[in-house]
DNA sequence: TCAGATAGGGATAAATTTTTCCCCTATTGC
DNA sequence: GCAATAGGGGAAAAATTTATCCCTATCTGA
């Protein structure tokens, strides 16, 4: 694992959410795991831009961050199950509202974002 | 400025709200601009710890995204000010929310970020 | 005259995150 | 035996984001 060499900052609720929730795909993840796709196979047919390789370090850090947890069934083939915590469960309203604010959004988002995708000065 | 070289997903809200707000200062200079600190000296001292330099490169991507407006006053020495667009100001609260879901969970998030921080496996 | 405040940008280095590639386990089906 | 499926992880490369350093300009105050 990577070792940080700048300590991050963790003064204020908006520190700390940032430090659990702020992977590429993490949002996504417990998104999906809350609609009831729980088993990694699942996730990553859900989440195909991200590597396999990331989707299981960022649910290595949900988990470590307590916010999911990890059932192994000792069957052959393997089988794991992934779920929300309670305390992963409360973030599920907070990321409804972030999806919401750009679903509302959709059309000016795409625009401005767009914009400076093409025209990056 | 930096030229992308993979494409972002802008598929759903999730994508594009992550797109405008997800910089490691953004939400705190939005938060700082809706709180009446706009100039940008000001902010540089709400935020001793970026460089002045990326500070400058997000708030212009802010008003890139319509998130924010630039003012220059033609005055001598300079002075700039910033403010929230009507369409910044509806991030407001999604801001608070997140900000809000931190406090609240203050002392649990400090424990396991610190614990993988200190340990990292 | 020199320091400091104001605002900003270019070039480059460093830090961090994500991707790619390859390897391992074990079973089932052909 | 070989491929597919299930679940992982190490190493290194690539992509991306941030930080550092140095430069511009003008005015004010000591």
């Amino acid at each position: 694992m990577y070792e940080r060499k700048i300590i991050p900052n963790l003064n204020c609720g908006l520190d700390l959410i940032g430090e659990v929730l702020f992977g590429k795909w993490k949002i996504r993840l417990l998104w999906f795991i809350n609609q009831g796709h729980q088993r990694p196979s699942e996730l990553q047919r859900k989440i195909p831009d991200a590597s396999r390789r990331v989707l299981n370090i960022q649910l290595k850090e949900l988990e470590e961050h307590e916010l999911v947890t990890r059932k192994i069934f000792p069957v052959v083939p393997p089988k794991v199950e992934y779920s929300l915590t309670e305390f992963g469960k409360t973030l599920i309203p907070v990321i409804a509202q972030l999806g919401h604010w750009g679903d509302e959004n959709e059309a000016h988002l795409r625009d401005v974002i767009l914009r400076q995708l093409v025209n990056p000065d």
